[in-house]
DNA sequence: AAAGATTGTTGTTGACGACAACAATTGATG
DNA sequence: CATCAATTGTTGTCGTCAACAACAATCTTT
């Protein structure tokens, strides 16, 4: 057996080599693979987030794909676009991500030149955030976009359910 | 301006160098960054899912850290231990992970001696995913420990509307 | 003026999703 | 039965992302 692995795979099936496989065999069975059966893993909340998440950002992705913004992109012009002159340590701590990580996010958004970092009059050590004028008028076609993949997650879940699932995730700011 | 900066940050202050701080000053302010404003930030579902996802991450991996065990690792052993026998594929489209990365998170259960993978008998080139009788008793473990990462959760956003959010992204599996 | 904290930056690490390639094997088709 | 397409596990790469650690420049405090 394990003829095919160059060098890793340890020695699993060194004991107990030739087991029977119990109840369901490994797949061909009659179903094709999707009734499982998670028992334990329903009823996890971190287990259907992360299938929410996932799904949610793959649609944001797609329905924002002809701007090539991505969820974390939008968030960030979205806080500037309503609180200019914010430093980047604010928007951080805002949108609870890195300061490092802000760093690379406005480096690409200041390229396109939908951002601009301007030097605080105040304190020579930070940056005073603003949207350019192309900026705010894309930030408009991305919140349009955004929309609409709102609409998407309503339909997926239900307009109630989503409205629900807001006031819910509320208390995460 | 500018002096700190070694080669890169473009030069994002030739025009429209000088600009009025607007409503709110850089930082500093009365505030201490708390009550920014996210405007069309709060109203998307992506947003709130991305925050409620991390707190949750956060909270699973502080809560099994003495046992080293990360949610996915958590998932994959869940399943394989309510449906022995599985193979790799049919493990990775029922969670939703790419059998690439499975292929990772096996070798690591493996080497711990949680999990083994078993030659099929009915098709050579799949794996029949097993707990060892290790992995059984300490996935035992497991289960009292995410137990009580639940009950975080609930403490966190309420015991019913835990299980409303349950109900809500059931649709997600 | 000196000590400590903050801000932006760079770099590294590790988890993760997405993709592409590949060998071994199976299944279906002619 | 021979051949070709599909599947399975594996390896590798790429890009995103969170988490740290370090650093220079700058503020703040004393």
């Amino acid at each position: 057996m394990a003829i095919r692995q160059k060098t890793s795979r340890k020695a699993a099936a060194t004991a107990a080599a030739i087991r029977r496989p119990r109840a369901r065999a490994t797949n061909g069975g009659a179903h094709a693979g999707d009734d499982i059966g998670l028992d334990a893993l329903v009823g996890h909340a971190g287990y259907a987030v992360r299938r929410f998440q996932l799904w949610i950002f793959q649609d944001f992705i797609r329905t924002l794909a002809t701007v090539d913004i991505r969820p974390t992109q939008y968030s960030v012009m979205t806080v500037i676009g309503a609180n200019p002159g914010l430093s980047q340590m604010a928007v951080a701590k805002r949108l609870g991500i890195e300061r490092a990580r802000l760093v690379h996010l406005l480096d690409s958004l200041e390229e396109r030149d939908f951002v601009s970092r301007i030097p605080s009059a105040t304190d020579r050590r930070s940056h005073a955030l603003h949207l350019t004028a192309r900026g705010k008028t894309a930030l408009g076609q991305f919140k349009r976009l955004a929309a609409e993949h709102e609409r998407h997650v309503a339909e997926k879940i239900g307009k109630d359910n989503r409205e629900r699932l807001l006031q819910i995730l509320a208390c995460f700011n």
